[in-house]
RNA sequence: GGCCCCAUCGUCUAUCGGUUAGGACACGAGCUUUUCAAGCUUGGUAGAGGAGUUCGACUCUCCUUGGGGCUGCCA
């Protein structure tokens, strides 16, 4: 039996589809649960949208992802020779003949055909679709070379599979008509056919393919928005396949070892932003706290410059806070501004409804006073403060003005340990500010 | 139009002829007597419709309906 070779063969447009990169995953994680070779193979015959650009783009996307492939990188375009060699060879055998030809744009021309049976059934048996038949007369002749001379799709691809000496072809679900043919090139070549999978596509909420108008569709744009890739990974693992219990979150380890293409679904699947939110804010919060530290730490650094001195200690303290709470990575500078820098912005809203009515002004400066004269500056002692005051009838009065004087905003880190963290001077005279310039 | 594929909670799914149809996301309620999260407890929601096969169908077969794909000198 020999080694599985699987290839992920995206065309290089400059953005990389949810949809593929799914099927590089699955690609990815056949190659490595049986032990095979996952092989990189840039399509790029189309010589108007493939840049050198694009391919980094898809190369820094696999990447970022983990999606390591073995041997070089295989260009399409660096092939033409050897595509032609098998266009003369079906043109030798019959299989292949030239015709003049009028395209849909109107342009005509010599281009080669490759002639299909006439009479027959074409089957194979598809590891995630099951077995698929279809009569030979079903399937019109296609073109494979272009009247300008240049290699079509259907030869380029099966030539170099065949080059490559792939194994198993998984890929989208739009290619299984395509399988009929590529089978029957596969076959006039005298080469052995390959297993086939096909993925089905993602789609949105209406059932339709799932497009850059549904949101962020390209790797690119998740990445940006703070998603991590163990995160998009992950779900777009469970988009289509599931290692048969309850087990959702996975350490790529385990899915390598789990991963089964016969498990995977044919029916299409819809994507869902929350889902994958949710498997987001899991991995966050699977970060070793030193990283997350770090991370808060360059933050600041991108806010303040420089950036107020702090222990440890302080940082570790601000960062466990952060962390169970932060959803995307992309969200932390907002999340810790206020506490490295004093021009942090006031919500509106929050000012409007916690510092605006009356009264809130002497509240504030009676809880300065207060604050002022604890004796230690901790959480716990500064909650005895309010705690006191309030006799037992709820903080709220006191803790929800406070919050926005402090930091701007009406959501965030515990009070109380967010006022230890800004220190007594800063939160004192915060609070002082905001009373006298905010407040009626 | 022709050919092909698909069909369990709103979503992702478990079930491989016998289950109170399970889990997760989302949503509702409650607790943690400060927000937002997190966590814990808890609630509701599902086998498109119709024929068969069978002692018994979500599960097998067929039809209907609905959805999708393909039908290029794109890939």
């Amino acid at each position: 039996m020999s080694e599985t070779r699987v290839r992920f063969a995206p065309s290089p447009t400059g953005k990389v589809h949810i949809g593929n990169i799914r099927a590089a995953i699955y690609n990815w994680l056949f190659a490595r649960h049986t032990g095979g070779k996952f092989l990189l193979r840039v399509e790029d015959t189309d010589l108007e949208r493939s840049t050198p650009e694009a391919i980094a783009v898809l190369i820094e996307c696999m990447k970022w992802l983990g999606l390591d492939w073995d041997e070089e990188v295989f260009y399409q375009t660096k092939n033409v020779k050897r595509h032609m060699e098998c266009v003369e060879q079906l043109l030798a055998s019959g299989r292949a003949y030239k015709m003049e030809k009028t395209s849909r744009d109107g342009k005509t021309g010599v281009v080669t055909m490759f002639r299909m049976p006439k009479e027959g059934v074409i089957e194979f048996d598809d590891i995630v679709k099951g077995h698929m038949a279809k009569k030979a007369e079903d399937i019109q002749d296609f073109a494979i070379v272009r009247s300008d001379g240049s290699p079509i799709f259907h030869i380029a691809n099966v030539v170099d599979d065949i080059d490559q000496r792939v194994t198993h072809i998984i890929r989208g679900d739009d290619h299984v008509e395509n399988t009929f043919k590529h089978i029957e090139i596969f076959r006039a070549l005298g080469a052995p056919v390959p297993r086939y999978a096909h993925l089905s596509m993602i789609v949105n909420q209406q059932g339709k393919p799932y497009s850059k108008r549904d949101g962020a569709a390209f790797v690119g744009e998740f990445r940006e928005e703070g998603y991590l890739p163990e995160a998009l990974f992950n779900y777009l693992l469970l988009l289509g396949w599931n290692p048969g219990d309850e087990r959702e979150v996975l350490a790529r380890d385990e899915m390598v070892g789990l991963f089964e293409l016969s498990k995977v679904h044919v029916t299409a699947a819809k994507f869902d932003l929350k889902k994958l939110q949710w498997m987001n804010g899991e991995y966050i919060k699977k970060i070793p706290a030193a990283e997350f530290v770090s991370e808060v730490k360059a933050c600041a650094a991108g806010i303040a410059s420089p950036v107020p001195g702090h222990d440890d200690a302080w940082w570790s303290y601000l960062a466990s806070q952060l962390q169970p709470r932060t959803k995307f990575m992309k969200d932390i500078p907002q999340m810790v501004r206020c506490f490295v820098a004093d021009d942090y912005p006031f919500d509106e809203k929050a000012v409007e409804k916690r510092l605006g009515k009356p009264g809130v002004k002497e509240l504030l400066l009676d809880i300065a006073e207060r604050f002022s004269k604890a004796a230690e500056w901790k959480a716990p002692a500064l909650e005895a403060v309010v705690k006191e005051l309030s006799q037992g009838n709820g903080m709220g009065p006191w803790v929800h003005p406070i919050r926005v004087a402090v930091s701007g905003r009406g959501e965030g880190i515990g009070l109380f340990e967010m006022l230890e963290l800004l220190g007594r001077e800063t939160t004192l005279s915060r609070i002082r500010r905001a009373a006298e310039t905010m407040c009626q």
